[in-house]
DNA sequence: TCATCCAGTTAACAACTGTTCTCCGTAATT
DNA sequence: AATTACGGAGAACAGTTGTTAACTGGATGA
């Protein structure tokens, strides 16, 4: 089906992610606003000038890095919610993935987490599309579950985003725990499923 | 009682003020960690070595403009938990008061939701200590609530936490909404309230 | 094989940055 | 009244920024 690249384009891509990985990379200690196009492009050894043939601007690469970090991650996302054990295990199941992915993407997250009230307009809105998008899916998911019934539509989204925002919030504290002891990260796993079950807990009451 | 400043150390202030709003009016579009020393300056009508006189750096800035953000915070969050009346009133009028925040000091809110996680160690530390202590304000005005009867303190202030997290997730929606109609920040409170409500009702069934 | 395309280079531009040092005028202190 | 303290101004510094233009050389397609 997709026919192999030319070596032309090839070459472009591999460019092109380099520039993503570098500025990923400096992010680390700066935002998106402060992130210069020379200092990116410095850091994979390539000309300024070479940054226009991938990018018109510096908020356009962030909004690139918008689709890297979060495009990928809606399967998983389905795939968590509905997962048909118990209730605790699934949340429990829950962290440890959301744990995992921040152990094996931590720029990603904190990319996102720093972005998302960022000071960059067009990614700041990609991102709210993006977890928008999220808020959808998970709430079809918990629409399956037999614990919905009698649950309007608006009900179920806003429970859904507040899963979302749970996600992230857990997420940004993994990540400041990651350069911690076992203990931290542990005791922040905990706290975040306890949270994750109270308001499971909310929800199995709500009809009351 | 307060010593009468000098009209020296009023001037002072009064340009240390400048500063800082002037840093706050730039920060509306841009990140903390892209802010310059000289734009700040310019933008109060001084000169950029004037700057020195009153922060060591721009990172210095920030943190007073955490102090200045969230400081003043603290007797508003105590009143706004403990006040005694029907619980969904309670929460309706919790949701009011943040609406009503937002409304007054936009600037402050747009800081302290873009900073917490920004490109600025010093800052964001403030913020995570600030946020903490209004954790534990929470925790103890949740402690006098007879519903809280039973629980651990570890419980509580998970519990406490999550509140904070949710007025700050709250607090970012409004903001977002002021620019919008008038039905599209009724929904945002609406759904604020709803999330509110839903998180009450896991914590009245928390020790089922 | 030859003409075209195009990712990346080089050079140059004016504008901007943080920081240092020296100076000024005036409020505060003696 | 004389001296000191100090907030702010001015000028200069080396270094950085985004963007433009014209150019190069190798892959692409006729």
């Amino acid at each position: 089906m997709s026919h192999t690249l030319g070596i032309r384009q090839a070459q472009k891509q591999k460019t092109r992610q380099s520039l993503l990985d570098a500025a990923l990379g400096l992010l680390e200690e700066q935002s998106l606003s402060s992130l210069g196009l020379r200092e990116v492009t410095r850091a994979v050894g390539v000309a300024p000038t070479a940054f226009y043939r991938h990018f018109r601007s510096i908020a356009d690469l962030g909004v690139a890095l918008v689709e890297e970090a979060l495009g990928s991650l809606h399967p998983m996302i389905r795939t968590t919610v509905s997962t048909a054990d118990d209730h605790d295990q699934r949340i429990e199941r829950a962290i440890e993935l959301i744990a995992g992915h921040v152990h094996a993407y931590p720029a990603h997250v904190r990319f996102i987490a720093r972005e998302r009230h960022g000071g960059v307009q067009p990614v700041r809105e990609a991102i709210r599309d993006q977890l928008a998008r999220f808020g959808q899916e998970v709430k079809e998911e918990l629409a399956k579950d037999p614990v919905s019934e009698g649950w309007s539509d608006d009900d179920l989204l806003m429970l859904a985003n507040l899963y979302v925002d749970q996600m992230l919030i857990t997420a940004s504290l993994f990540l400041e725990a990651q350069e911690a002891s076992d203990e931290e990260r542990a005791r922040v796993a905990q706290v975040a499923q306890r949270q994750m079950r109270l308001i499971s807990t909310g929800r199995h009451h709500w009809l009351d």
